[in-house]
DNA sequence: ATGAACTATGAACTTAGGTTTATAGCAACA
DNA sequence: TGTTGCTATAAACCTAAGTTCATAGTTCAT
């Protein structure tokens, strides 16, 4: 799979695939060269990328997903652990500020936000 | 109350509170200017702001909580509840992501992901 | 076999969300 | 009354996360 079809599947400009593998966030196993120097992807790369996404928009921050990913560092489990540990907390964290700013945005609409104009 | 005691509640520094300010999410009716010209925060500021805050760390940009808040562009109830509909219908997006993220999250230290070296 | 479409790289550019700096007017306590 | 600290503004600066550009090699349909 070439990256044109990469990009498709996943909705990611190239150029955005192109610099999420330049900043380590997808492993090697994942892509590799034919004989011209393209870029030919596993077919798992759809749904990694789509984890990615995912964990970006919650979340993570690329460099954060980096030392993560990037098995160049090779981690071993423990600091996996604490990092992947903090961050379910950050995550639930988020969730709960979620449910918060649901609340706020729907006290918005019934006027409730004593700033607010009257409706 | 001064900006100071407001940076310190909040726990946001006192350029965010006025950067906040001149991006315009952050209602007149919350700061008054005394002889000096100093801002004079109403006591409500600091539960507005934590609303603020949760909104932005989940998905809000500051554009959009402009457009809501802006007193100047006095939107209609109509106009204020499709954003604000739309919006609640992304954070329940975001939250099933964070599910699907926190399922990966775990993935990942039980080596079910599959590009990972052994653990 | 040639032009349109696809691929590559490095470097410059962009945007959002702040932060820092320079400069200056009050304040408050010793 | 002076000096340390708080307040103000405008403008420059910064970082993350992409995007665009310039240049060049490849491929595929006609």
């Amino acid at each position: 799979m070439k990256i044109n079809e990469v990009s498709k599947r996943t909705n990611l400009p190239i150029s955005t695939l192109r610099f999420y593998e330049r900043k380590n966030i997808i492993p090697n196993e994942f892509v590799k060269r034919d004989e011209n120097n393209y870029r030919v992807y596993a077919e798992e790369i759809v749904e990694f990328i789509e984890d990615i996404k995912s964990l970006l928009s919650a979340d993570f921050s690329i460099e954060e997903l980096s030392l993560l990913l990037n098995q160049q560092l090779n981690l071993s489990y423990e600091e996996k652990r604490i990092i992947v540990e903090q961050k379910i907390k950050e995550i639930e964290d988020i969730q709960r500020r979620l449910n918060k700013s649901k609340k706020f945005l729907k006290d918005i609409l019934e006027g409730k936000v004593n700033f607010q104009t009257k409706c």
